[in-house]
DNA sequence: CCCTGATTCGC
DNA sequence: GCGAATCAGG
């Protein structure tokens, strides 16, 4: 298989909408999740960053090598670049979507397990809230049968309405939510995550 | 072990 | 340019 237009178009479609490699590399067929992130990358357009575009990748400065491998790798010459990073603050104003299950919720939840805690009316982190707000927008609306232990548990809307879905994005390794939704579950101080690299 | 993206480098 | 192998991390 090659990279013909329409699946470079699919490819860049699916990874600005925030897809993993390996999804997109399904839905294409014939390439593995390696091949999709390398032509990402090719395409330059590794950063999953909207807004200015400006692509720059950080100064790798230094690798730690503690395996025991010998690798000859070549190490890139030393790109000094003053980079300012504009990351606009994402404006938490509008968040009138709770994520929080509706008012009225006692129904029974399906199988009633480690399912959910309630946010309630906890304070959460507008950023947190903020993030969660988005995700959801983008949330597969997956019904408690299509749930596996790699979705997202996270439930959203009146069980006891039909408006009732759970977020079924990508759950991360272990936990039952997405990390959108797993920020805003446990309150805990969990601020910044640090991008190294 | 599952997954994620990032990087390298022979092709 | 391509992508498997590898790396680094959750």
């Amino acid at each position: 298989m090659s990279w013909t237009d329409e699946r470079v178009e699919l490819l860049k479609k699916m990874w600005a909408e925030g897809q993993s490699a390996s999804q997109i590399a399904k839905e294409l067929g014939g390439v593995t999740r390696n091949a999709v992130i390398g032509k990402v990358h090719r395409l330059g357009l590794s950063n999953r960053s909207g807004g200015g575009g400006a692509s720059a990748q950080a100064a790798p400065a230094a690798k730690p090598e503690a395996k025991a491998k010998p690798a000859p790798k070549r190490e890139a010459a030393p790109a000094p670049e003053p980079k300012p990073e504009p990351e606009p603050s994402a404006a938490a104003a509008a968040a009138p979507a709770a994520p929080a299950p509706s008012p009225a919720r006692k129904a029974i939840i399906p199988a009633g397990q480690p399912l959910p805690p309630q946010p309630s009316a906890n304070e959460i982190s507008p950023e947190a809230l903020a993030k969660v707000s988005e995700i959801e927008k983008k949330a597969k609306r997956l019904t408690l049968m299509e749930l596996t232990e790699k979705t997202c548990k996270w439930p959203v809307g009146d069980p006891a309405t039909e408006d009732f879905w759970f977020c079924g994005l990508p759950a991360q390794a272990g936990k039952p939510y997405c990390e959108a939704h797993v920020g805003v579950a446990f309150q805990p101080m969990s601020s910044r995550r640090d991008r190294k690299r």
